[in-house]
DNA sequence: TAATTTTCTACACACGTGTGCAAACACCAG
DNA sequence: CTGGTGTTTGCACACGTGTGTAGAAAATTA
């Protein structure tokens, strides 16, 4: 019937008014000041714990204007890649008494002004934004907010904005060394959503290295791809129409090498006999699948951490490091083998 | 050097000013009263977008006591059936206006705490719990913010909780069912994180199911578990020490239950052929496992989105359903076969 | 004891927004 | 021309917290 009496919570009022004082020297009492007597202090810090104080953080963000709050901008949080680095943000901005709103913007334009819209009412302290996609527009919305923004692995140029990513181009090149180690001289590449930064950066990369070696992704090996596994498999089926045919398959990121790994399954090919596949990323599934996938791991909870930190860095005033590169490292599993024994790799 | 100059947003004051007119007009104006001019209103409104005006949200919430924001508490964003909950109730309350605070509370009590506290400081309109620990200490710790909370997939008596949830009953008893129709009479469990009554209601569900055929699941074919992969492989481990061995093995959940696939796989026997596995909640990787896996769906992302249309009903001060209950559903892969041709069932 | 310093507390204002109430204004009928 | 009605605007206060400053009380010194 009637819902439950809810009672306002208590202020500094309340507690003026219990010990006698005015509410400012409660105000003080509570920060530590050493304005305060000590036995008043001890004595009003008592009564806040008895009466079950909690500090109103809106009514003091109001005048101190910072909320302690953190925006994070996401795609999509259901992708596993973006939920680890955010629980490496959340995790990082919790422990210095940061909190963080979500934002999901699909990539879809009219929720990406909403949620700049939003952000920007809600007065945060610093934007963080991880997305796949580049040249969104809420960049330069957000901007206007006059607030620090720090990018994950996306480079944008502008005043406030600041980056944390790993290195694409070496990412790419210790996919394509590791292949060429394994003798493999047909190599192939699924690539992530369409004008995708990264995704030419890791192409790229890996070409350098069969590049000192002679060899290149020949164009019409190169698939289009979204970084989900939907463009894995239409991935596959591309390089499925071309002759020749590749041996090893590098992969945008290991939902595409998922994705891929389906399809290659259901036509009846085998992976690492007819197809080496190396992925990107090294997220938690990686390992589970059959077989598990070799790949490039990025660090993604210290990719949020290192986020979170920089945006600290800039609440303090402190901003020195501007662009930080996380380095990435290959992952050897089950999903690439030598192309035959015996071939040389020069 | 010095970091770029952070001006202070412009507020109703700096309006009031260009237009010549109090500010408690200018508010009027914004808010699209009837008691002011309309001539006025479209004058200020114009003088607002032209000064690139952004409400303070936080001004307003001190005086309406309402943030729009809800906190979201869960153990880990990381786990991708939370992630697509998570997403469900993000999605639904920024359509509604809201914003969600992410909690991450790892279940470790000091973070539990933190958490409480900075959801209490925040005033935030409604917290959503979505959890599979059960008797974390955070749930009382928050009704004394006298603010409703949501349960998903938990439940718990008190005064301000609601809850939204999927038959665990219902769940299991379809899997105990299905193997049942396979002709499986030899049927195993393993168990969700010690305590979860998630997974005591599946088991028992199955355990009906199997009842009405006169069979059971005997307890030393009840394994325990912990929810993740780790839990599943221990579990296969457990079963794989009894004799007799069961034929098919029901699961707390899939991360359990791909665990449970890559132990029977290294102990060097065959999912659908030696084993039947069934899992629970359907998250997108049980799809992209080999072989894909036959699963008790839960709809995740609705799950998010009726408990977040919960909250706004009873932030509105409706509060007719108190605990809204989905219903689980097979969705029938590859990860299960019959015993052999011509068991009869009964 | 009086003057001076030190210690402590209260008053007042600020932050940005919302709102009850009264005042000012315009309009119309008597 | 006056009184009444309706419309529009401004004043003042509120929300909860933080802080500069003045002033009272206590402690110290002359």
């Amino acid at each position: 019937m009637a819902g439950p009496a809810f009672s306002n919570p208590i202020s500094i009022k309340d507690i003026a008014k219990a010990a006698g004082v005015s509410h400012s020297t409660v105000s003080r009492a509570l920060a530590d000041s050493p304005l305060v007597a000590s036995e008043t202090k001890q004595r009003i810090q008592r009564i806040a714990r008895e009466m079950g104080y909690t500090p109103s953080a809106i009514a003091r963000g109001l005048v101190t204007k910072r909320t302690a709050t953190v925006g994070l901008v996401v795609t999509t949080i259901a992708d596993p890649f973006i939920a680890e680095v955010a629980q490496g943000i959340e995790e990082t901005a919790l422990d210095n008494g940061y909190n963080v709103i979500l934002c999901n913007c699909s990539a879809e334009p009219e929720r990406e002004v909403a949620c700049a819209r939003a952000l920007r009412e809600k007065r945060v302290d610093a934007i963080i934004v991880t997305s796949s996609r580049v040249g969104s527009l809420y960049v330069p919305l957000l901007e206007e907010l006059g607030v620090p923004i720090v990018l994950i692995n996306n480079q944008h140029e502008g005043d406030y904005v600041y980056s944390v990513r790993t290195d694409n181009l070496t990412g790419g090149r210790l996919a394509g060394e590791y292949l060429l180690s394994l003798g493999h001289r047909h190599v192939a590449y699924i690539a992530g959503p369409p004008g995708a930064h990264s995704s030419k950066e890791r192409l790229e990369g890996c070409r350098v290295a069969l590049r000192e070696h002679g060899l290149d992704i020949p164009d019409d090996w190169v698939a289009p791809g979204d970084g989900r596994t939907g463009g894995g498999q239409a991935g596959v089926d591309f390089l499925l129409r071309r002759s020749p045919q590749p041996t090893a398959i590098f992969c945008y990121n290991d939902m595409t090498a998922i994705g891929a790994l389906q399809a290659i399954k259901r036509a009846g090919l085998r992976v690492p006999d007819d197809f080496s596949l190396v992925g990107y990323d090294d997220i938690a599934f990686a390992a589970f699948v059959d077989p598990p996938l070799t790949t490039i791991a990025q660090d993604k909870y210290t990719l949020g951490q290192r986020a979170m930190d920089l945006a600290l860095e800039l609440l303090n005033g402190q901003e020195e490091a501007g662009d930080i590169v996380l380095t990435p490292y290959l992952v050897e599993r089950a999903s690439c083998a030598p192309t035959s024994p015996g071939v040389s790799q020069g």
